[in-house]
RNA sequence: GGGCUCGUAGAUCAGGGGUAGAUCGUUACGUUCGCAACGUAAAGGCCGCGGGUUCAAAUCCCGCCGAGUCCA
């Protein structure tokens, strides 16, 4: 990035300087002429620790002074964004405050809920997981405070000048010393945008970073910026994008050992007491390697084997010897890990994420466990879910959508399901243990990596197990990477080709077309005129025929002109143009058309749609308010609707939910659907409006359909009154955390009851029973049945033992030979051949009706079974196979069986007689 | 969304082309004043479902259903 980019106004005419950091090179902004170093890590240690640098204030107090600051310099107040991201299609949780604003309102698209604003931002980033507690200042939540700006052509907000000085006079409002203050040049880049920003560091620790978003990937028109061989064109909307570490403020103001004594003092001196290691906090000594800790860790980066590195460095310096350090500290890390990890998961169930094993769900899950196991390890009696309340109610209650006792019930199942899978674990290992010890090897890294990726074991899991059964493990230092490897190397990206790429340009000079099917709902004729026409796609200035989108399929219908008539197959958007894919001929450039919508099809879908929202409210009322729709599909025969819940929908649960749905339609409640300011339906009715998704645009369609309100683009029925039955079709459990409603509506209702109708009148039919009768009926033939195959194998045992009493036997070199032709299944042949085996005899059997089959069976040694059977099979046009004592195998050439049979018995007597 | 593991008796699992098994639990009998413990015996299986390969499939292959787990 250019240097001129950082040449302020502010800068030379408040007294700064431009600098060159002597141990990194990078430059940096300073009022203090003796500054040689940046300020930044690792060129700095942290100086703040035990010497506060701005006046004490708690997390609420630092929060509230920053969002009063920037609302007392004309900044409009933000309420936070839910940390699932729900918004975005991208990311599952939000990870910055400018993720509140993508991608709709960065790309100029629509317009942001005020400008400039201010916001304080929960975050949730989980990249650095393994740090967290052990680092001193690393967490997996914290809020970034904000304040954004967002210029455009026609509206200048403010820009670099402007950012800078808020940004010292803030820090002055707590009682900072700006002479302190570097700013740190930093040129940044991310998701596709990029531009100048500074990093605000004070004593050591960078406390906030403003960026100046202004270049993006997409061309504009403008002459583009090269950036390390990519081009950035300066963008329409140029954003001031800030973030201030709302955790690290609270740091520096009480200049704790860690960031954690700072952010969460209760949670951690009630872990600590938990653990039973209160007693700890007083002792100097450990103060004292907790804050070396901590400035050691803000100098490098903490991953992996770095940690060991830091161990090392600290140890050598308290005078301590590694082993011990390890064991002091590594429990109060625990501590402070479970502190940072109940506050996220308080965060993650307080706004709505089910957990599960895919999605954001997943990433709950992990946390969760996470948690669980580090009080395992620390022996914490604790319920989780009191810490987790604890924490919610520190934050306060009512920044979270879901219910506390829900919240509870879901840590519950967790807790369970978390120790089914630790002792299902426990048996593995063990078992494998066992084995690996017979054979006086290590469990082996292959073995490892299954048993954590398939299994869920972590590998310390695995050691502490197997130790108790005697084995050793192959547990290699960077087990995790390995890991992530096994992971990597097998995931060739996909992309999807734009087939319009092609007429992207073409399409561009068109209008957008009229969308009829939201002006006149319900009708099906149109008139229209052909913009355009390209290999089987037309444009119209305006169409009735609802383009695929919002998981509803498009309308097909037809196209009359004076001289033809075509079909269409799919309508579908580009942008905002609508084209129609048509098959039976072709369409010139201004023909005049008349177009029709294939109305029963349109019905259903309209059916399918307005009872996909009134399913989803009978849901929430008969669940619980967490059930989000996580997808939904309509379609011609039934359509589907996911919803996140946290266990298994029960049939009575289902069937109240049907009852609940239908009673909505008999209610007859009118249909609204109204276009809206998007920040004011926001505001209005909250982030639920986006079930399906986000719609770009500044107005959004808001459909309200007894009391559920959705942004919406899909067509819909007039009053509840014409979707007619709402019939559930099945619950389908499709992941953890997600349940599938399929179900049908008007007609499609009726078709599926009439096909239930006619599997019952079939099924009973067969049974020649009522259909009131078929569950008795059905059952008692069931037992029957299973007492029939009973009886069958009792009568098969008695013709066995008859069998035997009738069975001769030559004697052959004292050997009983029985070679017979029976009238008995292959199952009655092997009892019997078996039992003659087990006498020492030798058996050749033959029975069967369409296939012969032979059984061979041989109590002696001086006898193999299988050639025996392959010969006399090959002669009688079959094959067949076994065990030295016991064979068997079929053929069907009844004709040669006798001279099989015989040639048999005399390989069998010469084999004896050798 | 992608990868991996697993579905066998009420429970936990073995067997991995050729007669469906073990342990615990259950029931009955024996021992006992009774219980526990022990002994003896029995009951209990569509080997998840549907196709395919094979003389032969619980076993191999394909699809589906279900459970678990890791990753994004």
């Amino acid at each position: 990035m250019l240097e001129e980019e950082y040449q302020l106004d502010y800068f030379t005419s408040h007294g700064l300087e431009r600098k060159i950091c002597t141990s990194c090179g990078a430059a940096f902004w300073t009022r203090d002429p003796a500054r040689t170093l940046c300020g930044d890590a690792p060129c700095e240690p942290y100086s703040f620790i035990g010497n506060p640098v701005f006046t004490p204030h708690s997390l609420n107090e630092m929060r509230e002074a920053f969002l009063s600051f920037f609302e007392r310099h004309d900044h409009t107040r933000i309420e936070r964004y839910p940390v699932a991201a729900r918004w975005r299609d991208d990311i599952y949780l939000t990870i910055a405050s400018i993720a509140d604003f993508q991608p709709f309102v960065t790309s100029g698209e629509v317009p942001p809920p005020a400008n400039p604003l201010t916001i304080s931002q929960p975050c949730i980033r989980l990249n650095d997981l393994d740090s967290v507690g052990r680092s001193g200042r690393h967490l997996t939540t914290f809020e970034m405070m904000a304040h954004h700006a967002f210029n455009n052509p026609d509206q200048e907000i403010y820009w670099k000048d402007r950012t800078v000085e808020l940004c010292d006079e803030f820090i002055s409002s707590i009682g900072g010393d700006l002479n302190a203050v570097s700013y740190k040049e930093h040129p940044w880049m991310g998701g596709g945008n990029a531009g100048p920003s500074v990093e605000v560091l004070i004593s050591g620790l960078e406390v906030a970073t403003l960026v100046f978003m202004s270049l993006g990937r997409t061309p504009t028109g403008d002459a583009p910026v090269d950036l390390d061989g990519v081009a950035y064109y300066p963008m329409r909307t140029r954003i001031v994008d800030t973030g201030y570490g709302l955790e690290r403020f609270v740091w520096a103001s009480k200049g704790s050992p860690t960031i954690y004594d700072a952010v969460f003092p209760e949670m951690v001196s009630r872990l600590m007491e938990a653990a039973g290691l209160s007693h700890l906090l007083d002792n100097p000594e450990y103060t004292k390697i907790l804050a070396m800790n901590a400035k050691f860790a803000g100098l490098m980066d903490i991953t992996g084997s770095n940690i060991l590195t830091m161990r090392r460095q600290i140890a050598s310096q308290i005078d301590v010897p590694l082993e011990k350090l390890q064991k002091m500290i590594t429990p109060v890390e625990r501590v402070y890990a479970i502190a940072d990890h109940t506050r996220c998961l308080a965060y993650m169930l307080g706004d709505c994420i089910v957990p599960s094993n895919a999605q954001e769900g997943y990433l709950a899950r992990l946390v969760l466990r996470r948690t669980l196991r580090m009080m395992h390890e620390l022996d914490i009696a604790e319920d989780p879910a009191d810490l987790i309340e604890m924490q919610m109610r520190t934050i306060g209650m009512d920044s979270f959508e879901q219910d506390i006792c829900v919240v509870r019930e879901i840590i519950a199942n967790e807790v369970e399901k978390y120790g089914q899978t630790m002792d299902r674990g426990a048996r593995i290992v063990q078992k494998m243990a066992r084995e690996y010890k017979k054979k006086s090897e290590r469990i082996p890294l292959s073995e490892m990596i299954t048993l954590y990726d398939s299994h869920g074991i972590p590998p310390e899991t695995v050691r502490e197990v197997a130790a108790g059964e005697g084995a050793m493990v192959d547990l290699p230092d960077n087990f995790y990477s390995l890991i992530a490897d096994v992971h990597s190397e097998s995931s060739p990206e996909t992309k999807d080709e734009d087939r319009f790429a092609a007429f992207r340009d073409r399409l561009a000079t068109l209008p957008p077309t009229r969308r009829l099917y939201y002006e006149r709902p319900g009708e099906i004729e149109f008139e229209a005129i052909v913009l355009d026409y390209f290999e089987g796609n037309v444009v119209l200035d305006q169409t009735l025929l609802y383009p695929e989108g919002g998981g509803q399929p498009s309308d097909t219908g037809t196209l009359v002109t004076e001289d033809t008539m075509v079909r269409i197959d799919h309508a579908f958007k580009l942008g905002d143009v609508i084209l129609h894919q048509i098959k039976g001929g072709t369409l010139k450039r201004g023909e005049r058309v008349k177009g029709m919508v294939d109305e029963e099809r349109r019905w259903t879908m309209m059916r399918h749609h307005t009872g996909t929202h009134i399913l989803l409210h009978a849901a929430r009322e008969i669940l619980g308010k967490h059930i989000h729709q996580a997808g939904a599909q309509k379609g011609i025969e039934s359509s589907r609707l996911d919803i996140r819940h946290y266990r298994h929908i029960t049939p009575d649960e289902l069937k109240r939910i049907e009852i609940a749905a239908n009673r909505m339609v008999l209610a007859d409640m009118p249909v609204s659907v109204k276009w809206e300011e998007r920040s004011r339906a926001e505001q209005k009715y909250g982030f639920d409006l986006y079930q399906g998704g986000v719609p770009p645009g500044s107005e959004i369609r808001v459909v309200s359909v007894c009391g559920d309100v959705q942004a919406c683009a899909g067509t819909h029925c007039r009053s509840t009154g014409e979707i007619g039955p709402v019939k559930i079709i099945r619950v389908e459990h499709i992941q953890d955390g997600i349940e599938r409603l399929e179900f049908a509506a008007g007609t499609a209702a009726i078709y599926y009851m009439q096909l239930v109708e006619q599997l019952l009148s079939d099924a009973s039919a067969v049974l020649s029973v009522q259909r009131e009768n078929l569950p008795q009926s059905v059952e008692r033939f069931f037992t029957e049945w299973k007492e029939q195959k009973k009886e069958i194998e009792r009568l098969q045992q008695k013709c066995v033992s008859l069998e035997m009493d009738r069975l001769t036997a030559e004697v052959v070199a004292g050997v009983p030979v029985a070679v017979h032709v029976l009238d008995a299944t292959p199952k009655e042949l092997v009892t019997l051949a078996t039992k003659i085996a087990d006498g020492g005899g030798i058996a050749v059997l033959a029975g069967g009706e369409e296939r012969i089959h032979i059984v061979v069976s041989s109590g002696t040694d001086r006898v193999d079974a299988r050639p025996v059977v392959q010969a006399i099979c090959g002669m009688i046009g079959g094959r067949g196979g076994g065990k030295p004592f016991l064979a068997q195998g079929s053929g069907t050439d009844r004709a040669r069986l006798e001279d099989a049979i015989e040639a048999a018995r005399t390989a069998i007597y010469s084999d004896l007689n050798e």
